[in-house]
RNA sequence: GGCCUCUUCGUCUAGUGGUUUAGGACAUCUGGUUCUCAUCCAGAAAAUCGCGGGUUCGAAUCCCGCAGAGGUCACCA
């Protein structure tokens, strides 16, 4: 029988996801989606004393808003659970009883401060520290006030990542280590061994940090007589210098933030994906259907990859710009200014149809947007920073809006008239479009740039366009 | 310090011994779309494939050494 695809991300509730976290996830769910599989959920909180609140909802809610659906986890269950290792202690105990019973497992019989020292002394030798060279000649059983340790069969190992592909390591990475905590949780490294177990979980997908404990898995899995899961170690996101790993210093955000910029589901995981994975074709945009299509461990790259927003902005414009005007609309609700809903829905799309293919970013509707719902303030510096405009002086820039009033008063008001009209306009008044333009631009929408001034003002309407433009000369004799 | 891993334009990458004067994309710059911004289109600049040896008729591609970077050596994951 074949066995069937199950990954799990496991993360620690310590916190935000990061979006290496996020990418490591993404992995195992494309890992599992592309061969009809499953993926796992499972929250790995046995360090009580790191532990954040809050964390866990906002995990869960991460990867739901990213559509990163899991098939089991926490809040949803499934047959393997719980999916909380705090709740599965009574398990770890099981298995660490096992070991115990058959002297693959013992009491440490050192304090942390005296583990401490001993570590401490190896740094000042410059030697890796182990802690099995000090490990008792009469092992004790299991006081369960004290850490319970493994009693490793040091040897060298070499095994197959399926991302790195073949790796060693030497007998002096296999240590000693601690199983149980002497607050009763297990540590990370004996207890995800026995979940991944119970949770048929067949390739575990993890960041690079995880290559130099393997072999004390593979020690470990041996002495519990595990046959170990697919290994896929992907590698780090690196910030922007290229050296460090992201952080939110980096101007890396939460993935919720991006969530929230607006910045679409299908946009984060084009780029996430992309970073690390590519199908060798020269191919940038995908839909999420053809990613996991495409996927395969395969493709995924050895080396870290650097986030770079500037692409990230690109592929987001590129799927905005790719919305039917419905679906941009839906998207854009909670964007559009507050007057907007004040409006009808088809002038709305309208306006949302303007700037579609300038938004880099759904949250940038509210600037993009906000003088076709409200009258916007005067800005004079607009004429300021104008050079040709401002050496025009007022008189003239006044005599140029009020035969703009007059010429669009004129006007039928359908598109091509408006144009029409605005054309003459030039020739009778001898200006360039720069410049006759610019300031029609300005005195309607006090911003330096606008959608296309015929489209915008046939949406405004004549009489809020001409209005806005008897306002401004108002201002202009005033001031 | 030991062990492990990585190394192609600024960035993400294609490339697995010859079709490569190393291809694409983002970013940058230039021009066009006779109004701005953006879109779109066209084009430019940008990697002596980390360095040094070898193998070969031929190497980014195979081998060795070196360097740089990262990881790890927790009662953190």
């Amino acid at each position: 029988m074949e066995t069937k695809i199950r990954t799990r991300f496991a993360p620690s509730p310590t916190g935000f996801i990061h979006l290496g976290g996020i990418r490591t996830a993404l992995f195992g769910w494309l890992l599992a989606k592309s061969q009809n599989g499953q993926f796992i959920l499972r929250i790995e909180d046995t360090d009580q004393g790191r532990k954040v609140t809050g964390s866990i909802e906002h995990i869960l809610l991460s990867l739901r808003s990213l559509g990163l659906e899991y098939d089991e986890g926490p809040d949803i269950g499934g047959q393997y659970g719980p999916y909380i290792s705090s709740q599965r202690l009574a398990i770890y105990n099981q298995w660490a009883q096992k070991l115990v019973d058959k002297g693959l497992a013992y009491s440490d019989p050192y304090s942390k401060t005296e583990v401490e020292e001993f570590r401490l002394l190896a740094k000042a030798q410059k030697k890796p520290f182990l802690f099995r060279d000090y490990r008792p000649k009469l092992l004790s059983g299991w006081d369960k006030t004290k850490a319970l340790r493994f009693k490793s069969n040091p040897k060298k190992y070499t095994w197959e990542d399926q991302i790195m592909g073949r790796l060693s390591a030497g007998d002096e990475s296999i240590d000693d280590f601690i199983l149980i905590k002497s607050d009763g949780f297990p540590t990370y490294n004996f207890g995800h061994i026995i979940d991944d177990y119970l949770m048929k979980i067949s390739h575990i997908i993890r960041g690079q940090e995880f290559i130099a404990s393997t072999p004390k898995y593979l020690n470990l899995y041996e002495a519990l007589e595990i046959t170990p899961p697919k290994f896929v170690t992907v590698p780090p996101i690196l910030g922007p210098d290229g050296k460090k790993k992201l952080s939110k210093r980096d101007n890396a955000k939460d993935i919720l933030e991006y969530l929230n910029e607006g910045f679409l589901e299908e946009s984060l995981i084009n780029f996430i994906s992309s970073l690390g994975w590519n199908d060798g074709s020269t191919q940038e945009i995908y839909s999420i259907e053809e990613i996991i299509q495409k996927f395969k461990l395969k493709d995924i790259q050895k080396s870290p990859a650097r986030f770079d927003q500037q692409k990230l902005i690109w592929i987001n414009g590129h799927f905005i710009r790719s919305l039917k005007i419905d679906e941009l609309y839906k998207l854009s609700i909670k964007y559009l200014p507050k007057e907007a809903s004040q409006f009808d829905i088809n002038y709305q799309k309208n306006v949302l149809g303007l700037v579609q293919d300038r938004l880099k970013y759904l949250s940038e509707i509210d600037s993009l947007t906000s003088y076709f719902f409200k009258r916007p303030n005067i800005n004079y510096q607009l004429i300021k920073d104008n050079k040709i405009l401002f050496n025009l002086g007022k008189n003239k820039l006044i005599s140029l809006l009020e035969k703009s009033i007059q010429e669009l008063e004129k006007s039928v008001f359908s598109l091509e008239d408006i144009t029409k009209k605005l054309n003459n306009l030039l020739i009778e008044t001898n200006q360039k479009p720069v410049v006759l333009f610019s300031l029609i631009r300005i005195a309607i929408t006090q911003s330096p740039f606008s959608p296309g001034l015929f489209d915008t003002i046939y949406l405004l309407s004549k009489s809020e366009t001409i209005l806005r433009i008897n306002n401004f000369i108002e201002y202009l004799k005033n001031n």
